[in-house]
DNA sequence: GTCCGTTGCTAAATCGTGTTAGCGCCCGAT
DNA sequence: ATCGGGCGCTAACACGATTTAGCAACGGAC
């Protein structure tokens, strides 16, 4: 089929050096062992005549390294939001000169182990444990055999990884800032958890952390929410019901919804009950899903920086492969990726 | 770190054979080249007992082949439809033991070479060249240096690649008798390209094909589409115009749009005129993009199959690296995946 | 002339596996 | 007793790179 490929000892043979020398050559290391000016410009020119590109995998065997990482995640590829943390990580890996493993467990506790494995047997130099949406997750035991990362997810048991995750504290902040900002003081509701921390669906981090942080905001300004109504999931007709049951006794001025799809619902309660958004109701919320954009008025949202993350994630993985393991005592940092506001329609000041 | 992989040499060594006996025993030519039932037996357990893994990375090395696919398109990650390519591609390779590199070109001819240049560095058996959304692409000519496949792409000039494709024509007869089984044969509209074949996006594989099997199908049951409206892009405005153009001047009972963005557009046309989907107007479309569930009434529309195409380029690609180069004569084949109809909730028989 | 230090390169080992050729043993046939 | 041949395994090389140790040549000092 092709030609087969130039390898070290045809750039060595064409030169007319040894391979050990062209080797040192060309990784740099020529001028640390004295070769000569001469042999050093031939072989270079020798190389690039025959396009020479070492093989990775030959490389990998005698060095260990093999400029890859793996990337390990419940269902990211599926979801559109996640496949942004793919591209992040992939880019930041290909401008270091890094390829990336893909691989989907589906939950799958077995299929994780299975999964890791293979990236081990292909020797990675790093791996990244990714989940779609925040949460604590086991660690599993095989993950030592090198490097690692929490993408999105918090391990369930103490352990020396460092995580990313969103900063969802701020988020809750800015949400309630921006509701502070529009001139919001009374008649604020939220709408899929709250009011106490305990009100919010099971497992869910990002509830906590954005109630956590609204309540902040809301403090320093010495603002008070009016009301709330947790939902135990955070989907569109439980937003659309829990909108509907507080309209019954309240008239608000301003939601926080906690997030695009109990929006949407949300969105759907106040048109049916002939309140307009933003004029009546303003509304704010987190991620900044698709249909954010899709919705009329286009909802002001604290978004989820998936790409951002996916970023991030590689840049910390690659502190840890540099990380002298002798070093390495220090207990998993966690590293948190702010979440921007993206201001669209529906928000306005509150009605007189 | 960890306590150093076992590897061949351990396992022989506590079996008391020889490195090459043993290798011979795990890749089950043992039978073969008669070595015996007892020390067949001591070698198999002690792998077991030692958790002994085959380094890829070396095996690689030594046969050329590494378990390994590529899989390089031009933004397909990002988008959620193509992201379930990934995942079907995915699953199609891990049932054989294989992984998958990822990498996104951004349509940029260079980055291509690029990723391609770093898989074969890394000695991929084979490639899989994807495109977001079906077109003629230029084949990059280091592509030949390992078995590849086109996916969801046709190459803009005679190669021997094989390439997968959806059925866009026969999604175009399904579509037309979607309408047709409901009692539709007059005052059936297209939207986004017709009546004429010319009269279509340019470079759009897909609008040319939809058309052909429309026609086709109408053909056969002598019904003929009343109009048409062309849409120079398939976007949601554009789809809104351009029905909204139609109505000033004709009152359809159905529409075929080409696909679901311009359905939403058309949704929002036929709503703003007061028509009731599907009481007045039935409307069918193309790709089943996830706004086509959202929207009510829920949109009928002809699936493209981004999982199982994921699947089939993979399946393809393994005959392809299994096809011995000498009977590589054979001219890259078309492969076809059927698109599925999701009845939902767009059809009624026609208006009284 | 001998010894030593420097310069500039190469021999050889290594990574973990796969593969080919061949060695020693035992048995039966001549 | 010798030879041929099947049996059961191992020695040795290969894959394509990196790395350590060391060799040859030369110049200068004594």
């Amino acid at each position: 089929m092709s030609p087969r490929r130039v390898t070290l000892a045809d750039v060595a043979k064409a030169a007319g050096v040894s391979r050990p020398t062209a080797s040192l050559v060309l990784s740099g290391r020529g001028r640390e062992l004295r070769i000569s000016q001469d042999v050093e410009q031939r072989v270079l020119r020798t190389a690039e005549e025959l396009q020479y590109r070492p093989n990775i995998v030959s490389r990998g065997l005698r060095t260990g390294t093999t400029r890859t990482i793996g990337f390990v995640s419940d269902t990211v590829a599926t979801s559109r939001l996640a496949g942004d943390m793919i591209k992040g990580a992939l880019e930041a890996a290909r401008e270091r000169g890094f390829m990336l493993f893909i691989g989907e467990t589906e939950g799958d506790a077995e299929l994780e182990r299975l999964l890791l494995q293979a990236m081990h047997d292909r020797q990675v130099d790093g791996l990244i444990l990714a989940s779609m949406f925040t949460r604590t997750i086991k660690v599993p035991p095989s993950i030592t055999a090198s490097p690692a990362v929490l993408l999105n997810a918090l391990p369930s048991q103490p352990t020396r990884l460092p995580s990313v995750l969103p900063d969802e504290v701020e988020a809750g902040r800015r949400a309630a800032r921006v509701l502070l900002d529009a001139g919001h003081r009374d008649d604020i509701y939220l709408i899929g958890a709250g009011p106490a921390l305990r009100d919010v669906p099971p497992e869910s981090v990002a509830a906590v952390e954005r109630l956590i942080g609204i309540r902040e905001a809301f403090a320093e300004a010495g603002v008070e929410a009016a009301g709330a109504r947790p939902c135990p999931d955070w989907q569109q007709d439980l937003g659309l019901a829990a909108t509907r049951d507080l309209l019954e006794s309240a008239r608000p001025r301003a939601l926080i919804c906690f997030n695009d799809r109990i929006a949407m619902g949300a969105y759907q309660a106040l048109d049916d009950a002939g309140l307009d958004v933003p004029g009546d109701v303003s509304v704010v919320s987190f991620d900044d899903h698709p249909i954010a954009s899709w919705i009329r008025p286009k909802l002001t949202t604290v978004a989820l920086p998936h790409y951002e993350l996916g970023r991030k994630a590689v840049d910390v993985l690659f502190t840890e492969i540099g990380r002298d393991h002798a070093t390495a005592d220090r207990r998993g940092e966690v590293h948190r990726v702010p979440m921007p506001v993206r201001d669209r329609e529906s928000i306005a000041p509150p009605s007189a």
